[in-house]
DNA sequence: GTTTGACCTCAACTTATGTTGAGGTTGTAG
DNA sequence: CTACAACCTCAACATAAGTTGAGGTCAAAC
């Protein structure tokens, strides 16, 4: 950064903690954009550090790469994010934190009634497959937790 | 199944949901081992359902095909699991979605205060690095959700 | 004006978890 | 005893999310 208004990836980088390869890689998915130099090297607004703030907040939740690309389509480039866009953004994301630890606690009950019922008699479990025991036909394990 | 006691590999399939496919590649990392026949054909132990239903549920919490491998290490291939078996393995199951749920809930935390706060400022906000508005240095938001 | 670190593109590689297909063999029902 | 579904191996492909390297250019400090 020279003092002036403008970004290199190299600043970027360093301001939000990813890598330049990672960067230009976000670039291709659309989740910032850059300006070029008339040598062809990028130029970033400041408001893309917090687009990349907001991408990578997303990703601990899990979202994928297309996913916070569709979040920020909604944030025009080069303009700080306002509060309505955030508490946008911030309810997704609350409701899909909710959404998970729902169910993680419903596979946790699960598991407690699972292991309070010795359930290696493989009757009960609402973990194994009943069709173990019970007969050829079901639907597997696979299908066993309810989501 | 022909109604003795060993099962191929498709029949394997069906009492798992599994594909085909995969149970090949879980052999090949060491999750269930099959005996061959005359003609090169893999036969499964009944035993092998459980493991594998062993297995597809600790991969719904997320562990690795290699850590899911390490727990069934410690059931001997043919032995149907004990109940002493089942309760190690839960307990470790059980740990991990704590975890996760304990850190999901940090982040919701975090989340709704920003949301109260109007966090646009980026001066309070646990979520956004402060580093941004604050000055030049500092880790990045990469690291802020201080798992 | 030269040097040198930062930048550029593009392709290939990485890891995890499998799937798909080609080409060939087995086993069992009729 | 033959037909044919089910099995076998091995290699290549798929996806996500990047990293690494080769080969070359830019820009700014001296």
């Amino acid at each position: 950064m020279r003092g002036n208004e403008l970004l290199t990836i190299g600043d970027l980088a360093r301001r939000t903690g990813l890598s330049v390869s990672a960067i230009r890689f976000y670039e291709g998915r659309g989740l910032v954009s850059a300006i070029r130099t008339s040598g062809n090297q990028r130029r970033f607004l400041r408001s893309d550090i917090r687009r990349l703030s907001f991408a990578l907040i997303a990703q601990k939740l899990g979202l994928t790469i297309e996913e916070i690309g569709a979040e920020l389509a909604g944030l025009p480039q080069g303009r700080t994010p306002t509060l309505a866009d955030w508490n946008r953004i911030s309810r997704h994301f609350r409701a899909e934190i909710d959404r998970r630890i729902a169910l993680l606690e419903r596979t946790r009950d699960k598991l407690d009634q699972c292991i309070g019922c010795g359930c290696l008699s493989l009757r009960k479990c609402g973990l194994y497959n009943p069709g173990d025991v019970a007969g050829g036909e079901g639907e597997g394990p696979r299908f066993v937790l309810h989501r």
